[in-house]
DNA sequence: ACGGCTGGCTAAAGCGCTTGAGTTCGGTGG
DNA sequence: CCACCGAACTCAAGCGCTTTAGCCAGCCGT
């Protein structure tokens, strides 16, 4: 025999309860003028003797929003393995938001365009008031759709070369200096001597891959670096493991290697320990982004640390602030370091 | 100059253009009698020319449930650094609520009491119709609460070992043999001549642990083994890296270790090369779940696999019977299977 | 003593949708 | 020819909350 669940009280039943109107229990629940002090303390006394909580639906449908926040995260399945990244971006999302009682929608999508479908349904139900937008990508459709529906929403993430982020007058963008960061590792290597170094990249179209490429090869002319060269993935250990051993098994194989993720790293460490070659001594290793994976492997890689929670409240602030009517932002995020490691050395001659 | 962004139509727009009261739109967009053919196709049209959507919270209010399932992930964010587990999990169930048009209402809080808080939030606020609960516990307060509120649920993963998962008449319990999988390690394990085996851990109250930790004993006590033991830890690679030196510095140090997380099992791996000890040689090493770490390690190691996606999916399925107002099940999901990798061979004398 | 304020409250409309109770109308059976 | 019926609609209430307009008592100044 199933208990009948308990009643969710309105404010009604406030009303009631403490003889005043529903509207005097809304100003006084709300901290509006119009009721006297002594009404607002019986008031709220008797609300939360009740257990009572506001209806978002009630809220939403007069006017107030729906409270929550989307976030669409477009992956293939096969490429949301392990990352680290998104549940540590989520946790600081939600410690931010919780505060203010926002609800995160969640949703994880195959392809580019079911997230734009993801929007588009989202903001028809009116069920978020704002969206937050990852992996931003060359000739992205995702910020002039949102500008269309109004929708407000950060972006997380730099923008490809050459968009500067205006333009979209509803739309901030948090950014990681991408360019400068793949500079500090260039800057490393060099520093240890290396001059055939290879950068195995993630998916082309993202724009901190574009960013992150672009920058090598300026940093590599910059110095006078001939044998430099990046070759983009799609993220997974399988692809990251190949293109490590063809480049290793190319003519001048280069003596560094940057990863543009943990993942990419570690497969590439294992290739390099199947075929024998010793790293750091033979081989130099460095991971864009740091996790378990890193600190664990043999030897531990050298990594580019990001405080990705940290990430994540910012971009929930810059939300909120968009959200209370603030202007949109390009604000730049902390400058990821690298965190040297047992696998860079200096190059063997 | 922003845009003004495009207007939401509603069913009186609909309405209006196509000569019918409000009423009859509603009756026509949800398929019921009361219309003809011909008008339910002209609304039909117009509905979808002007791009309508259902309001969330109209729905909601109007006593449709918020179609919306909830999801509270309680890891401290230390905890939550690599495991590929809950992205494919929530992978899975999104495929399946896509379907029905829910959304998942996702939040990540740092302990327990901190989701049950969510829970009675969500359910005050009317904003979710059900939800999903993982890692279940000894003394899960959880249950009882969901059942108080009313609260239709699905626990995900077995229960303690002495709940049978009857006595939450909304509740339904999908569960994977926990004992069984143990029991094809050990054997695996015992097979390959191992007598010393260490089990490393998750946390202790969860139920799964305590599973496991139970079906080890129970096997070597079948098989007369007596030198096998369980150390439970946090889960983190600190904590297994630690656990694993400590056990291998004992006197009679394990053959071979069996650790609960694909975590623990590379940190594991990590502090047995770093004592030069050979892997699977002088230690063999499973792993219980797979992931890229498993097998990009090197050792690639021998795990247990299940398809996350598909738990994810048959939870979510569960959820939606419940909703539908079919009974509270308890459902077995696959066993999964131990892949056997380079991290296992027989144990040397 | 009276008009005008103001503080404290109530009444009522409205948000977008569902739904049960009418209303109309073209048949049908008697 | 009329009562009756069901199909196809319309009306209006209601979900829980916010918000605008309005009401009334009491206090001010004159």
């Amino acid at each position: 025999m199933r208990r009948t669940p308990a009643r969710r009280p309105t404010i009604k039943d406030i009303a009631l309860r403490s003889g005043v109107s529903e509207s005097a229990v809304s100003f006084a629940l709300n901290g509006r003028p119009g009721v006297s002090e002594a009404t607002r303390d019986r008031v709220r006394r008797v609300a939360d003797q009740l257990g009572w909580r506001p209806s978002a639906a009630a809220r939403a449908l007069s006017g107030e929003g729906a409270a929550t926040v989307g976030l669409v995260l477009a992956r293939p399945a096969s490429t949301l393995g392990v990352e680290s990244f998104f549940l540590q971006l989520v946790s600081g999302i939600q410690e931010v938001l919780a505060r203010r009682r926002l609800g995160l929608l969640f949703q994880v999508v195959e392809d580019l365009s079911a997230e734009c479908d993801a929007y588009r349904r989202w903001w028809g139900e009116r069920r978020v008031d704002g969206v937050l937008v990852v992996d931003p990508r060359a000739d992205d459709p995702r910020p002039p759709l949102l500008d269309e529906l109004g929708l407000p929403a950060v972006v997380i993430g730099s923008l490809p070369p050459g968009d500067d982020g205006t333009g979209h007058p509803g739309i901030s963008n948090l950014w990681a200096d991408d360019a400068r960061a793949m500079a500090s590792i260039v800057s490393h290597l060099h520093g240890l001597g290396h001059r055939r170094i290879v950068h195995i990249a993630g998916l082309p179209d993202l724009a901190h891959t574009r960013r992150r490429i672009q920058s090598l090869r300026t940093e590599a002319e910059r110095r006078g670096l001939t044998d430099v060269r990046s070759i983009t993935t799609d993220y997974s250990d399988t692809e990251g493991a190949e293109v490590t051993r063809r480049v290793l098994a190319s003519d001048a194989p280069p003596t560094a290697i940057v990863y543009d993720n943990d993942v990419l790293a570690v497969a590439g460490l294992a290739v390099a320990a199947g075929r024998g070659i010793p790293v750091p001594d033979g081989l130099s290793i460095v991971a864009w982004d740091d996790s378990v994976l890193c600190r664990t492997a043999h030897p531990s890689l050298t990594a580019l640390v990001r405080d990705t929670a940290a990430f994540g409240r910012r971009a929930a602030e810059e939300l909120l602030a968009l959200l209370d009517g603030g202007p949109a932002l390009r604000v730049e995020d902390e400058l990821p370091h690298l965190e040297q490691r047992g696998s860079t050395a200096a190059a063997s001659p």
